[in-house]
DNA sequence: TTAGATTAGTTAGCATCGCTAACAATATAC
DNA sequence: GTATATTGTTAGCGATGCTAACTAATCTAA
């Protein structure tokens, strides 16, 4: 077999994998429930998400963060702020606006954590150690591949 | 180590595994500009590809593999309508609603999935086949496990 | 020091998509 | 032939995405 057979063969096999990943991840995201109970959207919560492990941010870092136009995420921090999940104190520099979570906004994104990880958990419990084992091994190498290419 | 405490440490695992899966899904999935270049939101183009894929559905059907309500599916089928993706000949039960994919709208799901494909595909052409093995064989673990729960 | 450029967010307005509640139309069953 | 069950639709709310146009604050430089 030529090089450039084998070469396509490859690219053909990536093709197939990322269809196949791209399906499983829309179906997985299937889980509608987990956010409709908190009153808060998926996209509050994700910022949240963001504003809890990575710190108090800037209107501008939350929206490179999320991959979203600016007013969008100045809504969402909008909605965020008036149920009281994140504060904007008083700026030094008067442009910027620095976000932090709140303590409730904490626990609302544990609640939510818990019921997600909850419903994929429960699934999952049936798989051997070596499945979970295969699944933890792909999704770091996703992630790695994504981290390299954005 | 008792038996019980192997059960804790599986059970640990399989949420660490939940949480992370979790999380890469939905970066995956921020691939905003997959539809926003062909005017079909995200919710036509998978209620097309139900339709491409599984043949003549009626709206009920769709409102089914969707896990959508009802009247959510009412109007995505209203849009994927009113742009000829779709059509719906005279019933024969008036109540029945049946959604026939047009050729229009199997070349619409074709473009947005090379667009899709090509994104991801361009960030896995790095990995080698082993790699790429291991994501294939999570991807089947994965669907297999979502089938036996849902 | 003040005029202009740059930076950071906001406002306005549109479309999609999710939900619930209430309603209509058709088919079936008695 | 009326009662019931099945299947969708209408109305209306809120969240999320977008672009275009604007304001406000800071910085730069003559």
């Amino acid at each position: 077999m030529t090089k450039s057979k084998q070469k396509d063969q490859h690219r053909d096999r990536v093709e197939r994998v990322a269809d196949r990943l791209h399906s499983t991840a829309i179906h997985l995201l299937r889980v509608r429930r987990t956010h409709t109970a908190s009153r808060a959207g998926p996209a509050q919560l994700s910022a949240l998400s963001v504003l809890v492990f990575g710190g108090p941010l800037t209107l501008g870092q939350l929206t490179a963060a999320e991959q979203v136009n600016a007013p969008t995420m100045t809504r969402i921090v909008a909605g965020l702020r008036r149920s009281a999940w994140v504060l904007i104190p008083d700026p030094e520099d008067a442009r910027r606006v620095r976000v932090f979570p709140t303590a409730s906004g904490v626990d609302l994104l544990e609640q939510a954590q818990r019921r997600r990880i909850d419903y994929l958990a429960k699934g999952f419990a049936r798989l051997t150690p070596s499945e979970l084992a295969v699944v933890d091994k792909a999704v770091e190498i996703v992630t790695a591949a994504r981290m390299s290419w954005e």
